[in-house]
DNA sequence: GCCAACGTTGGC
DNA sequence: GCCAACGTTGGC
């Protein structure tokens, strides 16, 4: 059973064409425990992942990516020189951890934030909570699909019939 | 362990 | 730029 999650980045940040321009990332800087536990405990390799693009006009998810690398320690809490500088952090304990991911496919059609909210079908979507600032989040099945329809994928495609 | 102050996220 | 909703910090 492959996971299916939501991450946020912010496109001025690292869009989802930085990713595809790079070929492969490091998902480094997250330093909220919810999301850094589902990147060490839960993400696993092959698991796929709507790239959303938030804070910015209107928000929306711009493409679909893999996760390549299971949660391992992120190095950037322990660099001084980071502004993920984390001074509690230390090779013992780095106490963050990240994801390595890699492009799938771009969304033909991005999916804003509006469409999801509008449709009923989303209901109960975490994303669409108000107040929902997790920027990693569980997908059910049925919401991840939907999405790729909406971006004018092939869900089948994708996700392997 | 409580909780006020503060910082961040992210839509609007 | 505003501000609601949280999460974190630190004094007590």
């Amino acid at each position: 059973m492959t996971g299916l999650w939501l991450m946020k980045s912010e496109p001025h940040v690292y869009a989802y064409a930085d990713l595809v321009a790079d070929g492969r990332t490091h998902w480094d800087g997250v330093r909220n425990y919810q999301a850094r536990n589902m990147m060490r405990d839960q993400m696993k390799e092959g698991d796929l992942v709507l790239y959303y693009h938030s804070n910015t006009k209107p928000p929306h998810v711009a493409g679909v990516a893999k996760v390549v690398r299971e949660g391992y320690p992120d190095h950037t809490a322990l660099d001084s020189t980071s502004k993920y500088f984390d001074p509690k952090a230390t090779a013992d304990n780095p106490r963050w951890s990240m994801v390595d991911l890699e492009p799938v496919v771009e969304c033909p059609t991005a999916v804003s934030l509006e469409t999801i909210k509008s449709d009923p079908l989303f209901e109960g979507m975490p994303l669409i909570r108000r107040g929902q600032r997790l920027s990693i989040q569980p997908v059910e099945d049925v919401h991840f699909r939907r999405v790729l329809m909406l971006a004018g994928l092939d869900a089948d495609d994708v996700m392997g019939a």
